[in-house]
DNA sequence: TTCTATTTGCGAACCGTTCGCAAAATCATC
DNA sequence: GATGATTTTGCGAACGGTTCGCAAATAGAA
């Protein structure tokens, strides 16, 4: 239960590669198929959110569940929570103008965080 | 350039695998390895946008060059493009509450479109 | 201890994508 | 049209991240 650790001290997305790394720079050497096993694992819990980068490479990050979405700094990787409003009217726009009913969506957000601006 | 055809007429994020699968459908036959060149080649050129679905697949889809966002059908996966409002407040909101300086975001949308709810 | 169930590590397999290279097609010049 | 240079193509191997199968190691129960 390192990698839940290490993923909740990180507050940015990881690869299974680079938490094997972590894991071996703490000397809690572990394979990495079991990295892969135990992120499925956190994921199925709900503790871990995915995504997919640019280079298609899976990358995990702790999550808690409540519905928000992410600010992703391009200098450090430091992931800062967003609030999710703005979304009902889209909901209600897309319904009426294209009669499309909106079920989940996704955002996010790139940039420069505080110290790397 | 039948592969920019294809991609125009059919409105919803096709991987490379599927274009050329089409391509073989009406006879315009020609390798995998061409197909990924020229998805390439269109993406340079700004014709083509692409997104790496779940499955960490690249697919790619026509496209206009004017920002917007896609609402995916999950039924028949028909793309339609949602207008990019809203986004200045959210802009000023980060900067303020979070210090961070937003460059670019990304947003999908998904659910069902008219045809298929 | 002994027997069973679970977790782990290893290596092979997998799959989408990229690369190297030689064959084929295209173009330019004579 | 023949000749040679340039570009495009197909093929197969290689690549990288992920999954799988299986046997060894570990943990739990009796
Ligand atoms: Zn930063
Ligand atoms: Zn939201
Ligand atoms: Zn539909
Ligand atoms: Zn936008």
């Amino acid at each position: 239960m390192r990698i839940a650790a290490i993923l909740r001290e990180a507050r940015q997305y990881l690869s299974a590669a680079e938490i094997h790394a972590r894991l071996e720079r703490e000397s809690a050497e572990v394979s990495l198929s079991t990295v892969y096993r135990t992120l499925e694992f956190l994921r199925a819990q709900g503790a871990v959110s995915q995504r997919t980068d640019e280079a298609g490479e899976t990358t995990y990050l702790s999550c808690d569940g409540d519905h928000h979405h992410h600010a992703i700094c391009r200098g450090c990787g430091r992931v800062e929570d967003v609030d999710c409003e703005a979304i009902d009217q889209f909901t209600e726009d897309l319904d009426q103008h294209n009669g499309f009913l909106l079920e989940s969506h996704s955002m996010e957000f790139f940039g420069r965080c505080r110290a790397c601006r």
